[in-house]
DNA sequence: AAGACGAAAGTGGTTGA
DNA sequence: TCAACAACTTTCGTCTT
């Protein structure tokens, strides 16, 4: 990462991704993009010899799938090229023309209506533009797949922009994404996971560290309980105590242990309520993070502390 | 009075026959 | 396709601070 950029202009957050592909840095915190535009670092194709570069190498702005018609746009024929073409073939040019007229439109309509609504959610979640074209490109697909049919656009808007969230391990739960879009929480997750499936994208589990930075500083919790917080999580990963639970829910438990033993003390509830979780789940996993670390310890030597008989 | 804890019953989703 | 199952939630009563 570059030297210049250490702390969030928005959140003073500390948590900068630096997506090298996409040459953006963004806050994990708040989602802001602090730098955009820099240099493109990847390749779009390797070249492997002479004979490939003629047609691999691109030339002029690259595509982006936040247009309706990615910036790029098609039409059937010129009007010149009407008189170069006799009668007969004239009649095919108008019909070809008709086709692709309907096709598109319909497609087109779809596609814009979607992308705007795309574009008022994602800027609500303060999501990265990376993620937005991510999912712009996830919806593209959908729709040219016939996925959508069936299914309401904004449940598919939503899904594609939960699929693109977890790809870029920015994670927002479902119910962010619930209450921005209008959806409900089954529905989204029904067509994230359709949509995925069919298009055959590959998510991987969400890692709960993905979540602790955003909890900590809604909770306003200081650096260091938030860095113990994932130390807790990597022990607790270690003890395999992380597959098959909810990844909020262990994140919300390594918070709230990490801010007892940083005497930064939150309630179970506010705790709670910005993971998105219940209280009895941070119990259960809090109870289960004591039993395994060894750190009922440390909690004893607080409360003895305060004692004092 | 508020927070922490635990038990019991209910819900939505996954899995395996 | 259905039943068993695990994770999580809701609700409620009790204990602690």
């Amino acid at each position: 990462m570059p030297e210049l950029v250490k702390k969030c202009p928005e959140c003073g957050g500390i948590n900068l991704n630096w997506n090298k592909e996409r040459g953006e840095i963004i806050c994990r915190d708040c989602g802001l993009v602090i730098e955009e535009k820099m240099v493109d670092f990847t390749q779009e194709w390797r070249e492997f010899d002479g004979d490939q570069s003629e047609g691999r190498r691109r030339a002029g702005a690259p595509m982006t799938y936040t247009q309706f018609d990615h910036g790029l746009g098609t039409e059937v024929g010129q009007k010149a090229d009407l008189f170069k073409l006799g009668g007969k073939e004239r009649n095919k040019f108008f019909r070809l023309r008709k086709w692709q007229y309907r096709i598109s439109t319909a497609i087109e309509r779809n596609l814009k209506l979607a992308l705007a609504e795309l574009k008022r959610v994602s800027s609500y979640l303060k999501l990265p533009k990376s993620v937005e074209e991510e999912s712009a490109r996830i919806y593209t697909l959908a729709v040219q797949r016939g996925l959508v049919r069936g299914r309401s656009m904004e449940s598919v808007v939503a899904g594609a922009l939960y699929a693109a969230c977890r790809r870029h391990d920015v994670p927002r739960t479902l119910d962010e994404l619930s209450d921005v879009s209008g959806i409900e929480k089954k529905e989204i997750g029904r067509t994230y996971r359709f949509v995925t499936r069919e298009l055959g994208i590959t998510i991987l589990p969400s890692n709960p560290a993905d979540y602790i930075a955003r909890f900590a500083s809604s909770l306003k919790l200081s650096a260091e309980t938030q860095s113990n917080a994932i130390e807790i999580l990597e022990q607790a990963q270690k003890a395999e105590l992380t597959s098959g639970r909810g990844p909020t829910g262990i994140a919300a438990a390594a918070l709230y242990v990490s801010a007892l033993l940083h005497n930064e003390k939150r309630t179970q509830r506010e705790v709670a309520d910005v993971a998105g979780v219940t209280e009895v789940t941070i119990r259960n996993r809090y109870k289960e993070l004591l039993d395994e670390l060894k750190l009922d310890k440390e909690i004893k030597k607080r409360k003895k502390g305060k004692k004092r008989k």
